[in-house]
RNA sequence: CGGGGCGUAGCGCAGCCCGGUUAGCGCACCUGCCUUGGGAGCAGGGGGUCGGAGGUUCAAAUCCUCUCGCCCCGACCA
């Protein structure tokens, strides 16, 4: 039906870029690796922003903006994270036509410049904790880049904290890992899993990262969101000291906490089909459209009017598009809808008029039924929100079903090679069986659940004891 | 950096091997008519440094040399 989009069954990759470009969510820039988002695309951008923005203000956060550019001597400061960064970063050396005396970063992550000021701002125990959040854009240099997904520049958000205690700073990294889960769930329609990385995984300075692991349509995992306990890592790095109560000067703990327009491809490839995007109500800007539809001159204006007295009355609650366009017939506008993602249609025609009905589908069922003009309010309010809720449902589902826990290795490595998911499997901690995984099928410790059940085990790998179990699946 | 492919209208392509009037097709776009409950039809129309530079030739999209860029698969990264 929708001639333009690859099916999944025949090139998932190709899908997904189909959905993108057809859906005008973003396009390709004149410099590789980057990406225009377009007005489709930075709409749920906006709310992402707006609902994340909220919740980081109602847990104590303020918003703050820090330079682009970073000295190169405040990158080497911290020598795990100049090593995890350095190959990716984009670098200034001309400025003003003049070679610059000392090279300046193009922000890869902004710990380094943060925590050069929290040094000048933080004295004493009363100046903590100190929660601060940035919007902004970051570069990464990449070698293989996809829409969303891995672009060189991005945007996302930072959260970076600065606490007195080891034990508010790992609080304060698990809180923001709890914000990131509501809001995948509730708004994104993506249920995802909460944990702890492995040390190979985790973040360069870090002494714990936390992320959220979502499973996508093609069973692979995605890294979604991520929340670090950064330890006194930084602190040391940069010498940012406060006197406590007790007298003593001390090092102040941190954690820093971001997601990005990653999320957008989570959301692609959670939901979206072979006639093009879905998106869950809470993630559409214009949730609705009308399509008025008439054979000649007597019946658009009764159309019309029927068709505009209910736009102006779902008006006073959403962002409704009236689609009367006279060069497109009706099947060109519910597909172009479609492609679009907006999640419920409004078929108007003579016939509905007649009956005092309005045809109704909703984007993720794609089921044309009969609703009453009268109470057409409550009716989309109500199937908006069920909506909402069985997409996240049925995605739980998905993952539920393609999840299996695993005792023999070989039927691990024939499951990750063939149909593929998320695998539950006891590890023993050692990072050589780790390796194991990725060598054999490319797969890796995705997260150490913080749900997983106590239970007695042997590593997949070695057979070593091993008390709970992880999750292995190939990744974005 | 290695392997492969490709640069011709906004997009997708043909033409190139074997040089020859005015460079063509589909989609999209514009005008009109006609249509409208799942991507209509007809007619007319606009739009081109043939990636760039140099060379061979009476003549180059086509042959030769150099060069730039992009895509895919690896390496790398997550």
């Amino acid at each position: 039906m929708a001639k333009n989009v690859t099916p999944r069954s025949e090139d998932y990759s190709r899908w997904y870029t189909d959905i993108i470009l057809q859906g005008k969510l973003a396009d390709y820039s004149p410099v590789k690796g980057a990406m225009v988002i377009r007005p489709n695309g930075y709409a749920i951008w906006e709310l992402i922003q707006q609902n994340l923005d909220r919740m980081f203000k109602e847990t104590g956060h303020v918003n703050a903006y820090f330079p682009l550019l970073i000295p190169e001597s405040f990158m080497h400061k911290e020598a795990e994270h100049v090593e995890g960064f350095s190959p990716e970063c984009a670098v200034v050396t001309i400025g003003g036509g003049q070679v610059l005396e000392e090279k300046l970063y193009i922000r890869p992550t902004s710990e380094t410049i943060i925590w050069s000021m929290y040094k000048k701002w933080i004295m004493s125990y009363r100046d903590l904790p100190l929660l601060y959040n940035q919007w902004a854009n970051v570069i990464r240099w990449e070698m293989r880049t996809r829409l969303f997904l891995r672009t060189s520049e991005f945007l996302w958000q930072e959260g970076h904290t600065a606490h007195a205690t080891p034990e508010e700073t790992e609080a304060e990294a698990l809180k923001m890992l709890q914000v990131y889960k509501t809001f995948a769930e509730e708004y994104l329609a993506i249920p995802v899993i909460a944990g702890r990385k492995s040390d190979s995984e985790k973040f360069a300075g870090a002494v714990h990262t936390y992320s959220i692991e979502a499973m996508m349509q093609d069973r692979k995992a995605l890294q979604a969101g991520t929340s670090h306990n950064l330890g006194q890592n930084f602190a040391k790095a940069f010498d940012v000291k406060f006197q406590d109560q007790d007298g003593q000067q001390k090092y102040v703990y941190a954690t820093s906490w971001g997601v990005s327009t990653r999320l957008i491809g989570a959301l692609i490839m959670a939901h979206s089909d072979d006639n093009g995007l879905v998106l869950p109500p809470r993630m559409a800007q214009r949730p609705i459209v009308i399509v008025p539809i008439w054979r000649n001159d007597p019946e658009k204006e009764s159309v019309i009017s029927f068709a505009d007295s209910i736009y102006r009355e779902l008006k006073t609650g959403w962002n409704v598009i009236f689609d009367d366009r006279d060069q497109y017939k009706p099947g060109y506008k519910f597909a172009e809808w479609e492609l679009q993602g907006i999640p419920l249609r409004l078929e108007i025609g003579p016939k509905d008029v007649e009956k005092n009905q309005v045809v109704m589908v909703r984007r993720d069922l794609m089921e044309k039924q009969f609703i009453s003009r009268d109470g057409i309010f409550e009716i989309v309010k109500n199937s908006l929100e069920q909506m909402q809720i069985e997409m996240l449902e049925k995605a739980r589902q998905f993952r539920e079903t393609n999840s299996r826990n695993f005792d023999r290795y070989d039927e691990l490595k024939d499951f990750l090679a063939a149909e593929g998911g998320f695998a539950h499997v006891h590890w023993c901690g050692n990072p050589a069986c780790e390796t194991k995984f990725k060598d054999d099928s490319n797969a890796t410790i995705r997260t150490i659940p913080f749900d997983a059940v106590s239970e007695d085990g042997a590593c997949i790998v070695c057979g070593k004891e091993s008390g709970r179990r992880v999750i292995v699946a190939r990744a974005y």
